[in-house]
DNA sequence: ACGAGGATGCTCT
DNA sequence: GAGCATCCTCGTG
């Protein structure tokens, strides 16, 4: 049994995020998430469940940033780093107690990230199980957004650094299957429900409950 | 299986 | 003080 290392890896590069949101969040689906750790051994998993935040989308944490007259946004203001360079780590705390992880999309300049709600572990499932004592099954682990996190590992380290290369990346999935790719309304927000901005592998048991 | 409620910290009113 | 892009535990069926 071989551990996978860092160069087992083909990175998503920066130009991969800069394109339009949805796109991006779809395309996201059936890719990997790569957690580097000591000695190049890396956690792995399989984004299973993402959601897009826009700049025209009142869920989203820098709506309402841009001045319409300027168009410049407030670079103090809540979510102002969404307006960064693609393949940006937006990293914020949700109520008090967990990490979510997103990475910025669209060109510089113009506000986008997508979320990611749920992988499933293909790597260092292990280490995963000792830092996420509360899960009681495999399939606890890491579907959720803030779950994933903490099995990950990941927290506001991350927060506005680049997500193009170790420690903490983004790659290409080995063999670019063609996953059964659904897509729904977001989960626990409260504006613009009706706008069908997540996206899920059918029946993956590792797709958040909501 | 499922639902209620609490934890906890940051932003904005 | 309210509102959150959530998760866990502990009740009841």
């Amino acid at each position: 049994m071989t551990v996978p290392t860092v160069e087992s890896y083909q990175a998503l590069t920066s130009e991969y995020f800069a394109r339009p949101t949805l796109e991006v969040a779809r395309d996201l689906i059936g890719q990997l998430v790569v957690r580097c750790e000591d000695e190049g051994t890396c956690l792995v998993g399989r984004i299973v469940e993402t959601e897009a935040y826009t700049e025209d989308d009142p869920a989203c944490h820098a709506w309402n940033l841009r001045e319409a007259e300027t168009g410049a946004w407030d670079p103090e203001g809540r979510g102002a780093e969404l307006f960064g360079p693609p393949g940006l780590g937006y990293v914020y705390l949700c109520y008090g107690v967990h990490w979510l992880l997103n990475v910025v999309t669209e060109p510089e300049g113009t506000c986008g990230a997508v979320l990611i709600r749920a992988v499933e572990p293909l790597d260092g499932i292990g280490r995963m199980r000792e830092r996420r004592s509360a899960a009681r099954r495999d399939i606890d682990l890491t579907n959720g957004p803030g779950k994933l996190t903490e099995a990950l590992a990941v927290d506001d380290r991350f927060h506005g650094e680049m997500l193009t290369g170790p420690p903490l990346f983004f790659a290409h999935a080995p063999a670019d299957r063609d996953w059964p790719t659904a897509k729904s309304p977001r989960i626990g927000i409260q504006k613009a429900t009706e706008r069908e901005w997540r996206f899920f592998i059918r029946d993956n048991g590792f797709v958040s409950s909501g």
